[in-house]
DNA sequence: GAAGTCATGTAAACGGTTACATGATTTT
DNA sequence: AAAATCATGTAACCGTTTACATGACTTC
């Protein structure tokens, strides 16, 4: 038995809350989970026909009007496998991320370049912030489950946490620069 | 002109502080980049090829006894491409957690199975953490340099954060899951 | 003499992004 | 009539991980 794929987990995961198209599956996507786990149609679609190949899903046609469409379903199976994978205590964490390795290197750089580095950053989670909040201020994005607004609230609390980061670094950078220029 | 990969980024990173070889470009990652950039011997060995057929960086053969070894060296033109990536301002915050689909989705599990998802993510923070914490006070790890610690602060910053949230919600959670069973 | 580390690499499989393509329906 | 959105997909490309392979030198 493989070990599912990414894609394949969100997919089964959101099939599990209700049956949607691919279309659909990617509009929730877009609205919930992109911000710590994304997937592209590219991606969806291949999937959910290994999915059905592999029982874990049934697709059923449900046109609207002359345009065709398929609504997927989880099978028994499928939920036992989804279950199975959400059982699993595992966790690693796995964090990709090419600003740190910029700023990393940022001794490269001349002395006001790297708190331009610092800036955009600091901007990035702050514009990611606010997404978050609206989504927190408007209707519960998945009524009736709990988890959701429990993962919201971890976003929230890390960018909050991201620009008060950013917002230090640059004020102890700047005064190091200040001290280094008074000093010379 | 292709933009450089992320194996090429930190590649000519490394090599911009000084010559090394392939060997231990990966000691290096291991022991520094790699919580936030990591890179595999299958990536760095071809990747060192392309940069030195794109004239990035150039090797010298620098055997060690009957070991073959080479060593390799960032070229002038290599520097000004480096310099290019860390002088481009943006910055794309990607997130890909599997820890937090797998919350995301946690009220398909029993009450107390999504609690274990937490201990177990705390854990996980608490380990990096504390390897984190014996770099910092360790010898300095990049002599001379004063970014790699601001990079290395961030990391202490938020595993912190992280472990402080996985407690806060662990309680919460138990908080709840009493309060649910004295209620029924 | 065995185990560990130095050193270099290849091949296969996997997963993901991007761009492209098509056509119907709905809204402006 | 045009633009936006619904809906589905394919193909090419890129990058990463994992497993495998080899051999020399060093330390116990």
């Amino acid at each position: 038995m493989r070990r599912l794929s990414g894609t394949a987990l969100v997919v089964l995961g959101l099939l599990a809350l209700r049956p949607r198209s691919g279309y659909e599956i990617k509009q929730t996507i877009d609205k919930t989970t992109r911000f710590f786990w994304n997937a592209s149609y590219g991606q969806i679609y291949p999937e959910l026909r290994r999915l059905a190949a592999a029982g874990l899903v049934e697709g059923e046609a449900a046109p609207r009007g002359g345009r065709a469409r398929t609504v997927y379903a989880l099978t028994g199976e499928g939920r036992r496998r989804l279950e199975e994978w959400l059982g699993e205590p595992d966790f690693r964490v796995d964090i990709r991320d090419e600003g740190l390795l910029k700023l990393f290197f940022a001794d490269l750089l001349p002395g006001e370049a790297a708190l331009g580095l610092l800036r955009v950053r600091r901007a990035a989670h702050e514009r990611i912030l606010e997404q978050l909040r609206q989504i927190e201020s408007g209707p519960q994005f998945v009524g009736g489950r709990a988890y959701p607004d429990v993962v919201l609230s971890y976003g929230i609390g890390f960018h909050s946490w991201a620009v008060g980061w950013c917002d230090e670094m640059e004020r102890r950078l700047a005064r190091e620069a200040a001290k280094a220029a008074k000093a010379s």
